[in-house]
DNA sequence: TATATAAGCAACCATTTGGTTTCGCAAATA
DNA sequence: TATTTGCGAAACCAAATGGTTGCTTATATA
């Protein structure tokens, strides 16, 4: 079973549930009033959150909230920084053939 | 179908050919010898790729470049920059807050 | 104490996914 | 011209996904 971070996000309704628990932690009922949804739907998407790490518990009576584990958001960025650096890099190194042709002629 | 960048970069095999199309454009074949795979299987990731935009094709002669369309990612980046938006703002919130209690000390 | 509420869990279902094999087409090459 | 090569498309398959309904447990409340 697949299971990290891209996966997790992959899904837009998780998306959307990463940026409603980025503003403050939810219970599994509040969340799911803010989607046109059921709670058992949004449990199973807290689940998936839940076990790559976005997503910590924490039991208060009967409720339990589920609060956001931001730096976990941090694995996205790290991927995005490796993009961003081969990106850069190809371009630099094309730049460097210009500048050795240009010294050629 | 769904079928959004998110979508596209879940698959492990995917985010591995985006670095790889990020260095140069490449035929479905020498990327499928950088994988434990078939051409085929890599063909579908390609078609998925494309859908969404993320890979352009190329024909030249009876091979075909898939070149990345680096832009696309930025999706991505307005979409990690939302949420540290909403993280931050969370903070500053608090702060006022906190900031709001001193000053009736 | 009886009832209502919050939530996880399991079973089930339709659809999607990632992969394979087979095929046909077009371009290169012998 | 005959053959090889590069490729996409289709058919098929097992597994995963996203959702539902029904159940049980635990906490709160009348």
């Amino acid at each position: 079973m697949r299971r990290d971070i891209f996966q997790a996000v992959a899904d837009p309704t998780r998306r959307a549930i990463v940026l409603l628990l980025a503003v403050q932690a939810m219970t599994p009922n509040s969340i799911a009033e803010h989607f046109d949804t059921t709670r058992q739907a949004v449990s199973k998407h807290l689940r998936i959150l839940s076990e790559c790490e976005l997503v910590k518990q924490q039991q208060q009576g009967r409720e339990i909230y589920y609060h956001l584990e931001a730096e976990k958001m941090k694995e996205i960025e790290a991927w995005l920084e490796k993009f961003r650096q081969i990106w850069q890099t190809r371009f630099s190194q094309l730049d460097e053939v210009l500048e050795q042709l240009k010294k050629k002629r």
